[in-house]
DNA sequence: GGCAGCCGCGCG
DNA sequence: AAAGCGCGCGGCTGCC
């Protein structure tokens, strides 16, 4: 048998070339060695060589049997499915992976010893299996298994998941090929992956394949166990093992999208791009394409006068800037203006238009995106397919996030959450005592940069003091601290001006000043960082080593995410009864849509999950100010 | 035609 | 001594 997916020197997928989702991320995974060569077993050999034997069950007589011996066996039983597109959206790429396209076909389940059983679940009733979803569960990427389980009308209450685990322990999101590699010495061969699992006759390799998935959860699941109680990581990982079943909901919910209101706002994106080409074409000639920024570069190279080209900042390839904040900079040039309105509706065009809205489920009409936990290096969530954590602010387009009819969106957001963890966890009293007394530190701020009282603080200082608190935060520079007050708050800083606003800023808050030194030495000897729930950011393991700004980040960006962590699995039991549903998460931000009559009680809701969750991580902290919701429309009106 | 790197830009 | 961080996505470009 051809190995398609093992013939070529990446192990790497992109979305929509399989039907299950043991690959771990959904979209491209680590890849550490190069085995372009590497052997590979095929499931039988390995079950062969474990000892066990595979029950195929298709007669409820038989499951039955099979759920009474797995009750018999130990905890947490290895969990594993495999989906089958429906009929009618055979066609659809993402069809396998998403459960209000697609189907269980098999579950598998191994709970140690011999047997390991494949239920096939179009010739049973997922019901059979009920008292299996009140045990302890382990699976691979198991949100996945989840989803999937809940839209069967099964409940899984307590799922480890041992691509969370192997996050804990590296940072990393590894498929349960590579797990299985290194944790087993099994070489699993992915063939199966991509087989025909609608075929309402499954072959002994795919029943196999299927089968091993289980068997391999259930056996790393020990291992990993292991290693990260003697690592010290229990804290992260539970964090969030216990988010999954919300980020299930989540993802199952999906977010309502006017369709109608973004073709409207696409034609004005349309006209706006197609005016400004013209204006474009009056400056640039017909031979410069304004969507190539190399091609913008030579243009520039040509047509600007010596002493504009010698300061001009160029890219790490040497080409000259063309970015917003290079071309807003110096005198106005005739190119601007033009340039800027392009560039400003061809990104809404590319980013935010047709491909956006192709994400529209067919079934239900909504936005069901990806939320990835371990994501990121700091251990927040990322999100694709689309990301919908990046939506424009503007209300035109922000208004397209709206509640059906009868329905309301609450959204809740952190005041401040960064700032109140780099206080927390830095014991910055100044910072504290702010926070406690329900101060505003940016004016706060302000009024220590500008020498004045706190009432005498402008509106002009607080903006430039928020440039000041976000950018020193994290050991900005002066030359970048006046560049990023310009480019992100509007204020004009001259570097000299920058210096003297850091002095002031650390002279403040000195036992920030601190943590910041003591932060950065730890890190520079030990080449890593730990946030305060534990997760471990190891730079030797990334291309760039050690980076004295990641290292002051990284606690602050990790300790607010590990706090919306601690959140959601409260969130989601205070949601109990209500009819209200968790649509969207946003770092900082959560989004709720909810029947109009509970409303007010969702609000209370979210607002005691959020407190709770910042108090379980720090739990000294001031909750004056700490959270905000409201109700609304659509995300336009409650911002 | 696919892929990867670069650039730029949307958000917190 | 100096150093904002974290993402995902799309278009262009050069390479295979």
């Amino acid at each position: 048998m051809t190995e398609p997916e093992e013939s070529g020197s990446k192990i790497k997928y992109r979305a929509g070339c399989r039907r299950d989702k043991n690959s771990g991320a959904q979209f491209e995974l680590f890849d550490e060695n190069d085995r372009t060569n590497e052997k590979i077993d095929a499931a039988k050999e390995i079950i062969s060589r474990e000892g066990l034997t595979l029950h195929y069950l298709k007669s409820s007589g038989e499951a039955s049997a099979a759920v009474e011996e797995l009750m018999k066996g130990k905890f947490p039983l290895g969990l594993d499915i495999e989906t089958a597109k429906l009929n009618e959206f055979r066609d659809h790429k993402q069809a396998g992976l998403e459960p209000h396209l697609s189907c269980i076909r098999l579950i598998q389940l191994y709970g140690g010893g011999e047997k390991v059983y494949v239920f096939d679940m179009f010739a049973l009733n997922v019901k059979i299996l009920f008292p299996i979803w009140d045990k302890p569960l382990v699976a691979h990427n198991a949100v996945f298994d989840v989803k999937h389980l809940l839209h069967a009308g099964a409940k899984p209450h307590q799922i480890g998941c041992t691509m969370l685990m192997a996050n804990a322990l590296t940072g990393k999101l590894f498929s349960l090929a590579d797990l299985g590699r290194e944790h087993l010495g099994w070489r699993m061969s992915k063939t199966q992956q991509i087989s025909d699992w609608d075929s309402p006759t499954l072959t002994q390799d795919q029943l196999e394949y299927a089968a091993l998935d289980s068997v391999a959860v259930y056996k790393m699941f020990r291992i990993l166990m292991d290693q990260i109680a003697k690592n010290k990581l229990i804290q992260v990982y539970t964090l969030m093992r216990d988010a999954q079943l919300a980020i299930a909901k989540m993802e199952l919910n999906g977010i309502y999208f006017d369709l109608n209101g973004h073709q409207r706002l696409m034609a004005t994106w349309h006209q706006a791009k197609k005016r400004s080409a013209e204006e474009l074409l009056q400056v640039l000639g017909p031979h410069v394409n304004p969507d190539s920024s190399k091609q913008i570069s030579s243009w520039l190279q040509t047509n600007l006068d010596k002493e504009a080209l010698n300061e001009w900042p160029m890219t790490k390839t040497g080409q000259l800037k063309t970015d917003r904040s290079t071309l807003a900079r110096g005198p106005h040039h005739p190119l601007t203006t033009p340039l800027q309105k392009y560039k400003d509706a061809a990104k809404m065009l590319s980013t935010f238009g047709t491909g956006y809205a192709e994400h529209i489920n067919p079934v239900t009409g909504r936005i069901h995106a990806y939320f990835r936990l371990g994501g990121t290096a700091t251990g927040r969530l990322s999100c694709s397919g689309p990301n919908i954590q990046n939506p424009p602010r503007d209300k035109q387009f922000r208004k397209l996030f709206s509640a059906p009819a009868g329905r309301i969106l609450v959204v809740a957001d952190y005041g401040q959450i960064e700032l109140r963890v780099a206080a927390l966890i830095s014991g910055d009293e100044s910072m504290l005592e702010a926070y406690a007394n329900g101060e505003d530190l940016h004016r706060k701020t302000a009024a220590a940069i500008a020498g004045v009282p706190l009432k005498e603080v402008t509106p002009e200082q607080r903006q430039a003091a928020k440039a000041v608190n976000f950018g020193l935060l994290y050991g900005q520079g002066p030359k970048g601290l006046a560049r990023y007050a310009k480019t992100n708050y509007g204020v004009d800083m001259s570097e000299r001006e920058a210096v003297e606003a850091r002095e002031a800023f650390f002279q403040t808050y000195s036992g920030l000043k601190r943590w910041q030194q003591e932060t950065a030495r730890k890190a520079e000897s030990s080449k890593s960082v730990v946030t305060l729930g534990g997760r471990v950011r190891d730079f030797s393991r990334e291309a760039r080593g050690y980076q004295y700004t990641e290292a002051l980040n990284t606690p602050i960006q990790g300790g607010a995410a590990e706090v919306l962590l601690a959140t959601l699995p409260k969130l989601d039991k205070y949601l109990e009864g209500l009819d209200a549903k968790l649509v969207n998460v946003v770092h900082d931000e959560i989004v709720l849509e909810v029947a109009k009559r509970d409303a007010p009680r969702t609000k209370q809701a979210v607002e005691k999950a959020m407190i709770e969750g910042m108090l379980a991580m720090f739990p000294n902290a001031s909750t004056v100010g700490l959270v905000e919701a409201k109700a609304g429309a659509n995300w336009a009106e409650v911002k």
